[in-house]
DNA sequence: GTGCGCTTCAAACGTATGTTTCAAACAGAC
DNA sequence: GTCTGTTTGAAACATACGTTTGAAGCGCAC
């Protein structure tokens, strides 16, 4: 076969650790004993460790991102001419992600999981590489909240977005972690789709806050020993 | 004299390195260097690469949480009976972390760089160390937003607590590099302090936004090839 | 069978890490 | 000065890492 099933036993492996435990904190052996092949399979198979990372991210990548065009083309048609709300452009993004075809059950939190990684951990060769093999999906998404709020200025249209990516990638990064905090505490269960349902709300909401205010409310002073 | 300035430069150095690049990426060589003292200071002062991630933290920590208190005391006096609202719940928060003395014009960022860090970068240890020794003033905080809140189900207050803190976490811990894009992109000058009055009613306006609705608004289906 | 790609394997390489060691330098008390 | 406890210094230690090597194994055309 022109493809050993090692490939996929190591990117299984590579993209599940890299979930649990970050980059760094991730060595190739953890990797290669997880998946069961031998340890110089990773360096001939992909040849080096930041190129396993990139693959990883690949895999599920590039499917996602032509989902993710088909979502705003349906979208941009459906509203023919008339630019998409904000929720509808939130939608048409998680929509995307969720209904992504899993490849366990684990599936879709991983992916989170990795994304906020990603952004987090600050590895320059993966920013480098996501930047250039996904920026065409990421402006696009830029470009529909733009028109999705005209009422913003540049700088608090800038800011808020990244206080939504932020509230995103961090939730998603540790949703795992959250989500069994959650059932010992308070005995509910919890799926990504609900997390992300109630993450969509709090976005829109924050988006369209009224102007913000550049000074604190009256007598909210707080005293400094 | 009983601790030599060598304590110090290796926490300045550490705490700087440590918000540059992680904990894990840090090696203590780069520290030391960096400090300009000997390798083995840091083992001896310190007893570990660990403890010294403890007491970068505890430094500033320790004074941050104290003033936290203060504040809150100030703020529930204030309201003499009566809940504060959430807007004066964050605002004191926000106010407490802006004000406190800084070591250097970077220090606010760190700050939270490093904050985002504990979040983020899953060191077991950090996140023990953290909830074991500022636990208070963390549930204090938690209780404020209860009553400031009292609308929200248990559920939905827990993740969008979570919303909040990512956003702040997130956008705090790469808030130098967005300033940056944001200076060369459209010219913009921004300090700290205007990116936590930005943050604030974002956040005030999620935490408030009408309950969330578990099922997308119709007409928002993705196809799905 | 023989020969030829591709893949696997055990072992080693070079480097970097956190930590330890132990002698030298130092400060302050007597 | 001399002694004593603390701090610094250069060097080594043990371990872990990513990567490379070269032989062995395999499937398949001829």
């Amino acid at each position: 076969m022109a493809h050993s099933d090692t490939v996929d036993r190591i990117l299984d492996a590579a993209e599940e650790l890299f979930a649990d435990r970050g980059f760094s904190e991730t060595s190739l052996r953890m990797i290669t004993s997880k998946a069961k092949v031998n340890l110089a399979a990773v360096n001939y198979h992909f040849g080096s460790k930041n190129a396993l990372i990139h693959a990883v991210f690949a895999r599920f990548l590039t499917p996602f991102s032509a989902t993710l065009e088909n979502a705003f083309d349906e979208l941009e048609e459906r509203c023919d001419g008339k630019p998409p709300t904000l929720n509808q452009t939130l939608w048409a993004l998680t929509e995307s992600a969720v209904r992504m075809p899993q490849r366990n059950e684990k599936g879709i939190s991983i992916f989170m999981r990795l994304l906020g990684l990603a952004y987090t951990q600050s590895q320059g060769h993966l920013r480098k590489f996501l930047e250039q093999e996904y920026s065409e999906p990421f402006s696009r998404f830029m470009r529909l909240l733009k028109e999705a709020t005209p009422q913003l200025s540049s700088v608090d249209r800038y800011w808020r977005i990244q206080f939504m990516l932020g509230a995103t990638a961090f939730t998603m990064s540790s949703s795992d972690a959250l989500r069994d905090i959650l059932q010992n505490k308070l005995g509910v269960e919890t799926t990504v789709q609900e997390i992300a349902a109630r993450l969509v709300p709090f976005l829109a909401a924050g988006m369209q806050a009224e102007d913000a205010m550049l000074i604190p409310p009256a007598g909210s002073r707080v005293s400094v020993a």
